[in-house]
DNA sequence: TCGTGGTTTGGATTATAGTCCTAAATTTTT
DNA sequence: AAAAATTTAGGACTATAATCCAAACCACGA
């Protein structure tokens, strides 16, 4: 079993990894970590010295679990199409929190990017990481050339869905969105 | 001509308005914002109380100009087609400001959705108001029962190929989208 | 000309953020 | 069990943010 203190990281990281999503990376105090793990007001700054250290560990997190997701993906889903209509479900599986909250990824990178480039860099590796994996379906599918364009484009797809479907609210506008790129993806598939 | 109080106040509003853009609305300060208007420290609150009222003030203004220039093009461009592909065009003409900066509009909501619901609710004019006059175009186009579908689609698209484009830093992620963009409604042009 | 309302200043104030420190408590190693 | 290392804990410190204030300034009509 994990020691007490990498339990008591492990709670300041996913206490943080809620807060960032939620509040944005900006937003988001000590203080706010701190209560929300129930943490010791100091005790923090043994693990973390500093905030980008704390999102560093944050954005780390997320790739460790959503390579582990991607890999189990490949093991227990057969086709590339199904496969990437997996990708397509859990944006529609995550409708509530996508519209109070926006594509986690997506909204990071957007924050990040407007001027705290160093951060940003390490945000995108999320997207390198969906978009290799999304790239490596594509290939399977029989678009070796295209992959990295049909990977960006399923991207772009499922961040503009996203971005409006919380402008608007409108968990059917998701809906209707996903329900579409699948009907891309079949008709790809088909015609490979 | 403008009083000089007036021409302050809209100082302040472009510095402001280029601030919230390029580092964001939260980490943008009145100390930015005094420095970049070149307005002494104290004055800046005689015309706006507080950082909520001059992000309002800003998004009035942006309503403004907004308002001025859709309505240009619908005095100037003789067909929807035409007008639906003069708004893509300057998604195109804005790539330098897009790579850095991402969507003014599409950012500004993407981080107040986050947790200042009611600031989110006026940057969303801005949406409401491109939504509205692209309808119109795809109603005049053919399509009234569709408009509004139709509207946040072309939204959704730009909006996630902006997203993508700057993740990536990818000019040409954005030349070839606008491009498809425009093939998509020269379709919708053409089965009318 | 004088005074009155609008405007300009710079600095003061308060709140909150991030960061650091040190001593106590606990765990691990010897 | 003693010594060493790790972890806890609370509060102190500094920087920066937002906000306020009061005195000075200015324009213009009575």
């Amino acid at each position: 079993m994990a020691t007490k203190s990498e339990r008591t990281q492990q709670r300041i990281i996913d206490a943080a990894n809620q807060l960032f999503y939620r509040k944005g990376y900006n937003r988001t105090s000590f203080t706010d970590v701190v209560d929300e793990a129930e943490v010791p007001r100091g005790n923090i700054y043994y693990y973390f010295k500093t905030k980008e250290e704390m999102l560093k560990a944050v954005i780390k997190h997320r790739m460790e679990t959503t390579t582990l997701m991607l890999s189990e993906w490949e093991k227990s889903i057969k086709t590339p199409l199904d496969r990437l209509e997996r990708f397509v479900q859990i944006m529609y599986d995550s409708t509530p929190a996508l519209l109070r909250s926006g594509c986690p990824m997506g909204s990071l990178n957007v924050e990040l990017a407007k001027d705290q480039p160093e951060l940003k860099s390490d945000a995108k590796q999320l997207f390198d990481l969906f978009q290799q994996w999304l790239a490596k379906q594509f290939t399977q599918m029989g678009y070796p050339e295209e992959a990295r364009e049909l990977s960006l484009e399923l991207l772009a797809r499922g961040q503009g869905i996203i971005v409006i479907a919380q402008v608007y609210q409108d968990p059917g506008f998701l809906e209707r969105g996903t329900k579409e790129i699948n009907r891309w993806l079949e008709n790809l598939d088909r015609y490979a």
